[in-house]
DNA sequence: CTGAAAGCGCTTACAG
DNA sequence: CTGAAAGCGCTTACAG
C-alpha cells in the first residue's frame, strides 16, 4: 500500500509537506504542490483515515443506534441523518439493537471505542444505566424519540398528536372509542399517546371501558389480535372507532375487521400514527399522523454537527406533526 | 482518556502484557491477568480501535453501499447483512449513493481509506470504471443484485422470475399483457425482466404491442403515469393484464386503475415483483414475487466473511424466488 | 516556504 | 511467563 512516506520520497519532499498539501493547510509553494498532486494522482494514493483519526482524535464517523433497521420509521430517519452528514463528509456507522436494551449500552461503548465523533440514538426506552453510560461517554449525543434527562433530545409531540386524533374522532360523532396501545417501557408511545387519548375522552366527558383497551407489540399481527379481542369482548355492542398508536398495528386491526365483515369506516372508524406508505395505499386509506421522520433525522444530524463544532448546553426539541384525514374515518 | 499505558502503569506490568490479556493471546499468569482485568473494570478502559486497526490492518468494519437507504428492499438487505456480521462483532459503515453512479466509485475509495475489511455493494448498474475501481481496491467485495464481471456476485433470478410471472398470467387466459419496466442502465431489472416477459409471450405465440409497453423510474408515481399512458393509448381495447417489474410501480398502476373504475382483476389483472409489505395489504392484494431480500443480505455477508478468512475464487450465486399469487390476478 | 522529530495507542516479533 | 523496542501512517508544534 502506498503511504504518505512513499509520496514524500517520490516527490523529494518531507511527509510534512505532503500532509500540508493533502489537508490544504500551511504554506506550500505552487510548484511543490503541483508536483505532489501529480504523484498522488498517478499512484492512486489513498490516505489512511485510521492513522489520521488516531492522530487527530477525530474520525469523521457518526454512530447511529437503531432499535430495528428494517422499519420504515428507522429508514426514513437514517435517510435524513445521512443526507445532512454526508454533505459534511461524515459517514454513518450503523448499529441495530434488535430492541435489546443491553445492546443499547454495549453499542454506545463500542462506538466510543471506534472513536465516532458523535452518536444519535433512536431511543425506545429510558433507564438509569443508559443515561449514565451516555454521560460517561462524554461524546456529543442526541436522543431521538424519547426525552432523556441530561441529553439533548428531539421528541415527537406524542401527547398532543394523540389528543388531536382523539378529538377528531369525537368531532365525527364517535362516543365509544377503543384504543390499541403498547407497553410503558416505551414512554413516548406507551405513556404519552395513551395519556392523550384518556385526557381527550375525559375532557369531553366520554366513557372509557377496559374492554376497549388492548396492548400490542408494534407488529401488524399484534394489531390484528388486539382488534380481535376488542371485538370478541364487545359483541353486540361494538365501539364505533378505534385509535391505534401505530400504523402497522392499525393495518393489522383493519385486516381483522375486513375478515369479519365489519365495514370501515361505517361500522368502525380506524386511526393510526406514523404516515407509513402502507397507510396511504390500504383500502380504505388510513387516517394517521405524519411525524416527519426524515426531517427529525435531519434535525438530529444538524444538532449533532453543531455540537461537534462547539460544546453546547443540552436542549430539548419538540417535532411538529400533521394529522392526515383519510377514508378510514 | 485512559490508554493501555495507564492500565500498564496501574497494574505494574508492561503494556505488552496488558495487550495479551485484552486479546487473550500469549501466556499470562492468572494472578497478573486478574489484576489487570480488575483495573480495566475500575477505570472503564475502552481500547482504541483506531490504533488497533492502524497496527493490525483490520478494522472490524464492513462497508455497505446502497442506492437508496429508505427503500424496503435496501432495509431488508441491510438487516440481513447486519444479522450475520454483528454475530461476528463486525459493524456496518453505511453509505448511500442516492442513485448517483459517480458516488458508487467515490464511496469505494472512501471505504477503502477507512480500512473497511470488505465491501458489499447493492449494485444498480454495470460500467467499466466501477469494475476497475473494485479491482483496484483489492478488497473482499460482494456485488448484490447485478452480475459484475470478475466480482463475486449474488443475483436474483430476474429472467426466470419474469418468465414465470408471465406464464402464470397466460395460464389464467390472458392474451393481451401490458408491461411496465425500467431503463436498461439497470441490467437486472431493465433487461432481464423485460427479456423474460418477451420470451414467454413469444413462446406462447402471443402478440406484443408497443402501446402496451411503458418505462417507469421505480417510483409509485411513475407506475401511475405509465398505467395512464397504456390506458389512454388503448381505449376501447385495453390489455387484460399488466406485468409491472416492481411492486411500487404496480401500486401506482393500481391506483390509476381504481380511479378510472377499471376493476382489478376482472377488467385488468396486475402483477408486481418484490413482495413488499405494501403488496400484501393493498386491496386487492398484489400478486408478486418474493426475492427473499433479507436472505440475500445474509448470504452476501456470509460470503464476505468467508473471503475475509481465506482468499477465494470469484463466484456467482443465483438467489431463489417464490411467486405469490394473490387477489390482483 | 520546508523539514526533523515527537507522538497518537496499539500489537508483535524477539529476547530472556 | 514477561518486557523493551520497533513500527503501523498520519499531524503538528517547533525551528529555521
Amino acid at each position: 500500500m502506498t503511504t504518505i512516506n512513499d509520496i514524500a520520497k517520490l516527490a523529494n519532499v518531507s511527509r510534512t509537506t505532503v500532509s500540508r498539501v493533502l489537508n490544504n493547510n500551511g504554506y506550500v509553494s505552487d510548484e511543490v504542490r503541483k508536483r505532489i498532486m501529480k504523484i498522488v494522482e498517478e499512484t492512486g494514493y489513498i490516505p489512511s483515515l485510521s492513522a489520521k483519526s488516531l492522530r487527530t482524535k477525530k474520525s469523521g464517523v457518526i454512530g447511529v443506534i437503531l432499535p430495528k433497521i428494517s422499519t420504515e420509521t428507522a429508514s426514513r430517519v437514517v435517510s435524513g441523518i445521512n443526507e445532512v452528514v454526508a454533505g459534511e463528509n461524515f459517514q454513518i456507522l450503523l448499529t441495530d439493537t434488535e430492541l435489546n436494551k443491553e445492546k443499547e449500552i454495549e453499542y454506545i461503548r463500542l462506538l466510543q471505542s471506534r472513536h465516532v465523533d458523535g452518536i444519535i440514538l433512536l431511543a425506545t426506552n429510558i433507564n438509569d444505566r443508559l443515561i449514565s453510560t451516555i454521560e460517561g461517554a462524554a461524546l456529543p449525543f442526541i436522543s431521538l424519540g424519547q426525552d432523556l434527562p441530561g441529553v439533548t433530545s428531539i421528541v415527537y409531540d406524542d401527547y398532543h398528536a394523540s389528543v388531536d386524533m382523539t378529538n377528531m374522532l369525537i368531532s365525527q360523532g364517535h362516543e365509544k372509542i377503543a384504543f390499541i396501545g403498547v407497553g410503558e417501557e416505551d414512554p413516548s408511545v406507551g405513556i404519552e399517546r395513551k395519556k392523550g387519548y384518556f385526557d381527550s375522552l375525559e375532557k369531553h366527558q366520554l366513557p372509557t371501558n377496559d374492554s376497549w383497551i388492548q396492548l400490542g407489540d408494534f407488529s401488524i399481527e399484534s394489531g390484528y389480535e388486539s382488534m380481535k379481542k376488542i371485538v370478541k369482548r364487545n359483541e353486540g355492542n361494538l365501539p364505533t372507532a378505534v385509535f391505534v398508536v401505530t400504523d402497522r398495528m392499525a393495518i393489522g386491526a383493519m385486516e381483522y375487521l375486513r375478515e369479519q365483515g365489519i365495514r370501515i369506516p361505517q361500522d368502525m372508524a380506524v386511526a393510526g400514527i406514523g404516515a407509513s406508505t402502507l397507510s396511504q395505499y390500504v383500502t380504505p386509506a388510513l387516517t394517521t399522523i405524519d411525524y416527519f421522520n426524515k426531517e427529525a433525522g435531519k434535525k438530529a444530524a444538524e444538532l449533532l454537527l453543531q455540537q461537534l463544532k462547539q460544546k453546547k448546553e443540552k436542549e430539548k426539541f419538540i417535532q411538529t406533526y400533521r394529522l392526515i384525514k383519510r377514508d378510514s374515518v
